[in-house]
DNA sequence: CATGAATGAGTGTTCATTCAT
DNA sequence: TATGAATGAACACTCATTCAT
């Protein structure tokens, strides 16, 4: 009987290296030899893993994205569209050191999936989801709305446009959250 | 009579390169060879202009964002506040495969500078050079706005949102225009 | 009761994967986890049965020579010695896929053989039986020959250069036929 | 100026370092590591001369041949046929250290040869040009044999059989010389 | 100024081998 | 017996950088 690992959630503890690895030193440093260090394995050990490099960063590209799905369909969500809007949209958001970690991997992988298909692949994935969400939001917050699709658009972009420039350090989340909300309130109208 | 040598000029020449290199091959690729290669200069002469690689990348990413301003900077604008705001963001944005390439190099030295303090400082000067002129739009949309400033963030972010969004290839070009002229429309509300 | 395990039976099959291996991929492919993969066994079942790759190797070497040897013995031979030099000698030589891929197993080795003392060792072997085989063939064509010996060398290095000629796309197996047949019948003379 | 190096000798060079490596290692150890350590010169040094170790290989074994071929070429053939077949025959035979070294890197390249295409097409330019130099001695010895073609291919495989029977160390470089001067007077019969 | 030779550490990947289960 | 997890060194190749010319 040999010895039997959860290949799964070894693969989600290297991930989690990966992320590290990115949050410290960039995206540009994240080397098979870097996140074997991290994780405290042998590079040798990660083969057994993943395949080669760009499989690892797949996963922990796709991890990401799952953690923060799998956390915004497990919310409690108000039941006053706009406090909803703000509390679901927040969740993905770099409001603190945790969502931020999380943001800025994600940021990073978005600047490698420009290069890289199977990461591209995952990404437009991300992104119609999110779409998705915006436009349920949307809806919720304005029924009748004419083109919710581009009201959708829109705040996906406001969204995504804040992450950007808090992460790039010319806004505090303080500012991002402000105008978040002051954006949810010009949906209706 | 030692050989003269234009160095400012040779430097926009070299930065010409990594432009070029960051489009075709990401800016992963972007090595002191691959530069040399592609400017049809040698590693050593490169040397000359740039001490180091570094160096190299943070005058490329200062070159492409002075192109942009001095563009900006001569434009005609239209009289009417909603066709110049038009106008004028759109000359930041991937309407075309001129001004795409320019926004993807743009991005690719964003996530570089969220670990690189020297491309951080050069970036920030852009975002607020960009905030500024968002705000002198906003003002001349509506002019009696309560908190122009907030509309100014909002407006930075759908521009920056959409840009993201079209050149991860989630909405068309023709999609971010539509969604640009929606969200001017809202601004004097 | 323990599981009883044919070793020797175990370890021919091993062999075949090797031989395989080395037709597909060339014998610098072979490794334990090549083997492993072709077999269809763990590289740890593998250790079982050889301790080090050099071992699996040389008793690989070992069995295609075997194999030969076998086959020899087992010959139905023609009554007629130049009959029975042909038919002999070209059960050793590429003429058709099956004794080709055996060839080329052979040669692989022998080129290891130069550095590999081990394999060396039973090479050496089997050069002796096939140079007692000429010498039989030779005698049997040849009866009062004043130097049996030499024209057993000759007749060997014939059938062993031609071998390679063909091996190597020199040669077209028709061509080697012929010449051997020619080569055995200036051996009377 | 730059420092200026003779590309052509220092890539000789190398393929001596390529040889010595073989001979002393077997061809199963020719690493861009080990040659480098052999020539003296670090790992990116090679990168200079040689894009790929490939690259390099396939002009070690050029090398080897051109050796071989020049060597030939300017001999001084004694008038008489028999001897003059001799002479030239054993150059290319492990007759000495110097020649046996020869004869064994050009054994392995040809092991490798049966895996790697480039090489495989180098080393059909020898095959032929020594089928050609066969075919010249057998017309010299024999001018009126009915199929000199056949003879120059049975004289070219005893070549090559007993340089291989020298090389596995199944020959003594004596029985060697003596049979090929033994075939050489067959072939006028 | 400009060249390109040279270095040595870095990359991803493969490997034989060991060993707990 | 048999597995496959794990190691650490090897591989080919790329790189930023230095520097003699």
């Amino acid at each position: 009987m040999p010895k039997v690992v959860d290949h799964q959630q070894r693969r989600r503890e290297l991930a989690g290296a990966v992320w590290r690895v990115i949050t410290r030193d960039g995206v540009a440093d994240v080397s098979i030899r870097a996140v074997a260090a991290e994780s405290g394995w042998s590079t040798g050990a990660l083969r057994h893993y993943f395949a080669t490099r760009a499989e690892l960063l797949a996963f922990a590209c796709e991890e990401v994205i799952a953690q923060v799905t799998t956390r915004l369909t497990g919310m409690a969500v108000p039941p006053d569209p706009r406090a909803a809007g703000t509390v679901v949209l927040l969740e993905t958001m770099p409001v603190d050191e945790r969502r931020r970690t999380e943001a800025e991997i994600a940021f990073a992988f978005l600047a490698l999936g420009l290069q890289d298909a199977a990461l591209a692949r995952v990404q437009r994935l991300h992104f119609s989801s999110m779409f998705e969400l915006c436009l349920r939001l949307v809806t919720q917050l304005a029924p009748g709305l004419s083109n919710p699709r581009g009201a959708a658009r829109r705040l996906h972009a406001v969204v995504d446009g804040l992450t950007v420039h808090v992460l790039a350090g010319h806004l505090t989340p303080a500012e991002m959250v402000a105008e978040l909300g002051a954006h949810l309130d010009t949906v209706p109208g």
